[in-house]
DNA sequence: TATCGTCTGTGCGTTAGAGCACGTACCGGC
DNA sequence: GCCGGTACGTGCTCTAACGCACAGACGATA
């Protein structure tokens, strides 16, 4: 099987990976289109797949009780679903909802496994996204807790378009009332308030960003956090070593002496 | 150096690992005393130690802004501070406060990290940590969304009882109220009703719990949603293995067909 | 015994959001 | 061109929690 560079290109995660490592994966890779409103996990179920979105957008709920639950983690193009496998524990925590259709790479756990035994870079690249994504869970709960529901709404639709790339997407108030745990009337009121800040436009679930300044106005700084731990931690200029011990990413780091290996 | 079995089996991390790596791992470790109100960790910077509470407690915090923040996550002598260490980053993205104060088993993070590569056991044991620890913070997050105030303080009573392993423990309200990241009054009224209902009773920061099965009535299903992860992935049923795909811990698991290798 | 600091209780008015209900506007299909 | 489903808007009441302020109650120390 061989993929080419636009495809790969399109999950930074990926992208990231030395090429051998990734030409590697990608011969257990195989193209997928997701749907919206397709359910790919569902919390204490096995995990069978591993995606990459190329194309699609994720949410990861945690349910309360037998209810909705709340939205933990938004995946696009930056990340991969599945990556609790890399703890050693083949169930998942979460539901997986598609909502924002389109393609993504996708596979096997087993091969999966098999692949990140194998390749230390790889292994560094998902602990550094595991690592963001304890961050941002964290966050979440404290913005869930702190902010207002239009602050949290700006917020969404920012990290949204950001996993798009485009100031255009669908999707319905009642379903961002899902995401973020509140009714679907909070969402109507919150985006009208930004729609008449002229920082969207709406009409029957197609959303468009207007003002994206405007929106970051808009947000609670949970957005701005977000994206600076995942610049930091994942972001360009990092590199790919075989142990993590070898080059620490901290602004200061121990000295080698200190080290002592 | 050498360490009586009643100070690492005061660490459930500790206790669970396999006789020659815990004593491998005890030869770096010093016993502390950490005291109330100590700041071990600040967001941001780096750490120096890992920490292996054995009779003291420690909120893991989110700060907001500059502002005072959330719990996110409490560890007592089930866990370990400072498990970021091993996804390769060496800054916390958390604050971390005692507020319980006890003796801690530490070690410095370069030692940490050393005796992390030579014991699989030790990997193995704080990546399911991770993965509770992930889930936890998800949980956290759609409870502070969904629950009252007193359905959360009793869970946060609860879990802080099991962890001081005593129906005793000092804590203001001002504290709680830090903690839940709501106000002093809020607690005092909350504390007030799971008084009245005799669930508790307190005295200028002296907390008794005098019913638990009460208290486990009034808080909401994320605290037994919390204890029940943390014993289906890190319960003394589990066995040690130096890498996890040798025994899958899922109710269901792959079949050795599927696994292909 | 008096005093001061800490901890807890109470009493306002205010507000974001919940719950429920109904009205309207758009779109696609028969 | 009617009709039914989907999506959005509005209008109420209700409540948990906020912000602020002050009062009482205990405990250590002078």
């Amino acid at each position: 099987m061989s993929f080419s560079q636009a495809v790969f290109a399109n999950n930074r995660l990926l992208a990231a990976l030395p090429h051998k490592d990734r030409e590697q994966l990608l011969t257990h890779c195989e193209a997928v289109k997701l749907d919206s409103a397709q359910m790919l996990y569902r919390s204490g179920e096995l995990i069978r797949h591993v995606y990459f979105p190329t194309g699609c957008l994720i949410s990861l709920m945690r349910p309360v009780n037998d209810s909705a639950g709340l939205e933990v983690k938004l995946i696009g193009n930056e990340g991969v679903l599945g990556f609790t496998l890399m703890l050693g524990v083949d169930v998942t925590p979460f539901h997986a909802l598609v909502h924002g259709s389109g393609p993504a790479l996708r596979m096997t756990a087993p091969a999966f496994l098999d692949e990140l035994e194998h390749s230390p870079a790889l292994q560094q690249e998902l602990k550094r996204y595991l690592y963001v994504t304890m961050t941002q869970l964290a966050q979440n709960a404290a913005c869930t807790r702190y902010h207002v529901v239009e602050a949290r709404l700006a917020r969404w639709l920012l990290m949204t378009q950001d996993r798009a790339h485009s100031d255009h997407f669908h999707v319905t108030h009642e379903l961002m009332a899902h995401m973020l745990g509140v009714r679907r009337v909070g969402i109507t009121k919150a985006a009208n308030s930004l729609l008449k800040q002229k920082f969207i436009s709406y009409r029957r679930g197609d959303i468009t960003i207007l003002d994206r300044a405007g929106l970051e106005t808009a947000a609670c700084e949970c957005y701005r956090a977000d994206k600076d731990i995942y610049e930091r931690i994942l972001g360009e200029e990092h590199t790919f070593l075989p142990h993590y011990r070898d080059e620490p990413i901290a602004p200061h780091s121990y000295s080698s002496g200190m080290d002592g290996v």
